[in-house]
DNA sequence: CGGCCGTTTGAGCCACATCAACCGGGGTGG
DNA sequence: CCACCCCGGTTGATGTGGCTCAAACGGCCG
């Protein structure tokens, strides 16, 4: 029912009414189905009312000279912050500006080449296994996974995307994909088809360096899965995966509670164990007083024991920029 | 003994006498540690030879035009051969051509940054744990890997590497390196300095290209490690790592044996089993007829069943350029 | 109210780990 | 040149973590 000549001719504020409204609508509303259409539309607003005061703020910035290493060496100086507008700027926005260290007018060709935005309800199939890639999907809001599908019924999650993750930026270099990618919430995301990403990769040798490093620090996420697959205990696995999650969420800090994506069922899947054992290893977790789980919200209770027995050292999941390597 | 002095001024041909030399030598040596030191100076010497005739034909043919791509369109052509020189290609000068489809100039510029050449013996460690990363390294002969230690004591290889494979690609763009990269063979490598490489970047796009590549070739086989490390049985993770190495060492076609780089520990770190269990592995494969392994020797007898029971599909190793895919 | 999905709990079993001993070969020191 | 030792491979006995099968429970949705 939305369409997007709805959107385009809105203020921000216009459209974050609208976001409120919808929410509101979902809070009186008895079917849990129309209830979170009408939430995934007020993150749809949401989303577009940030962008817009984002591309506005950035327009300013660049015309203005607010941002002096902007004008100064053109496509050299990454940009962390547009000087925040009033409403908490969108995760993947920031993200887009900090890890990527991409500038203000790469962050906006990226945006200009992806746009429309999607999205997606849970469950829902962003990318086919064996189907053909044929473009970036950049996620901005949601959790989705990448899982490989065997034979014999069974499958193994080998990847979790958060808000600002590329979710197939591996799966670009090779034609074929054996993953599925799935969304575990409903979830939104921009689209950059082959032929765009190629103009702006030429053009714009900052997005293909972020691009690397987006793909370096996957790999070293997948790097510790594989580690702790292999290597350690099933309580171990579960408590370094409940901490991984929790610190890219960046709920580590504060009270250490948030919404847990993943049904039992999923987290057998994602660790390489059966349901009935992630069950029994979250009960003992549960009895030890170190985490809450129930009706998918997680709480850490006891982060310090927990980072002990998990063994977790978040250090590999701060890709930095080889920039600041070489000083 | 061995000076590089002696090297620079040495026709192909001369070097490669030398290198015969060596061999002759190491022919009739008895104790093994001077045989090992003879050898690697007789690749050394080959590789050398073999790089200098590279370099001659590739100035030959950029200056005579032999190469119409690539006075066509500067930096855009990749270059997959040289015309054939009188010795057999060395490994990583045909990956440096094909799989990164580097321009012949990037080739030469990607080398001069890199020499002079390094080598390590068996158990070397090419880079320490926790090292600072202060430089690319590229693999030429041998096969080294990439192994996380635990506190235990026990540690799992995270990557085999072999010539052609850039070794820390991943870790360049982490400043902390958690895996210890060590030879399994005699290793001769390229050491692209830190600040050199950013040079390169920067001047061509194409070298930046060819890393995002590589990066991303690797994360496909990490992620296929970390699937059949998590779902498979022993025998079939097994089964799987012997198809995967014979495949990349390009020994699958023709007579399918090769020298194995493993020791039965060692496959034990690669496969996250126990060294006993692996020696049982072996047993079975053996006496079903499938493989034959003895003094470091592997030879596969029963290729197609031994595909089958690993489930192995080698498409993930052939990673593809991006401008392919897009046709 | 009935069906379905996610969770929970129990019983039994198997793949793989661990411990321990032995063998054979090559390098080392006397 | 011989004796030793150390390391890689081999084999057996025994223990256990996690899987499988099976059944019950609770909540949500239709």
């Amino acid at each position: 029912m939305l369409r997007r000549f709805l959107i385009q001719d809105r203020s921000p504020d216009e459209l974050q009414q609208l976001a409120l409204e919808r929410r509101g609508l979902a809070g009186t509303t008895k079917s849990g189905k129309i209830k979170a259409l009408l939430l995934q539309e007020a993150i749809f607003l949401d989303f577009h009312a940030d962008m817009k005061r984002w591309m506005r703020a950035a327009e300013h910035g660049v015309a203005a000279g607010v941002s002096p290493e902007e004008k100064n060496h053109g496509t050299g100086a990454p940009c962390r912050d547009f000087g925040n507008s009033a409403s908490a700027l969108n995760p993947f926005l920031k993200k887009l500006g900090s890890r990527a260290a991409l500038t203000m007018s790469d962050q906006q060709a990226l945006l200009q080449a992806a746009l429309p935005l999607k999205q997606s309800l849970k469950g829902d199939i962003l990318l086919g296994q064996d189907e053909e890639v044929s473009s970036l999907l950049i996620l901005c809001d949601g959790v989705v996974q990448s899982v490989r599908g065997f034979s014999d019924g069974s499958q193994q999650v080998v990847g979790i995307f958060i808000a600002g993750d590329a979710v197939n930026c591996c799966e670009l270099v090779s034609r074929r994909v054996p993953n599925t990618i799935r969304a575990l919430t409903p979830a939104t995301y921009l689209n950059v088809p082959l032929a765009s990403l190629e103009e702006l990769l030429a053009a714009r040798p900052a997005i293909a360096r972020a691009l690397w490093l987006e793909t370096a620090a996957q790999a070293a996420i997948q790097q510790e899965w594989m580690v702790w697959i292999s290597r350690r205990s099933a309580q171990t696995r579960l408590a370094h995966f409940l901490c991984e999650l929790s610190y890219r969420l960046k709920n580590s800090n504060g009270n250490d509670a948030y919404e847990f994506p993943l049904s039992q069922r999923e987290l057998a899947d994602v660790l390489g164990l059966s349901t009935v054992h992630v069950n029994r290893c979250l009960q003992i977790l549960r009895s030890q007083g170190l985490i809450q789980l129930n009706r998918n919200r997680l709480t850490i209770l006891d982060k310090r024991r927990l980072h002990e027995i998990a063994e977790f050292d978040p250090e590999y999941l701060g890709a930095r920029h080889i920039h600041e390597q070489a000083q």
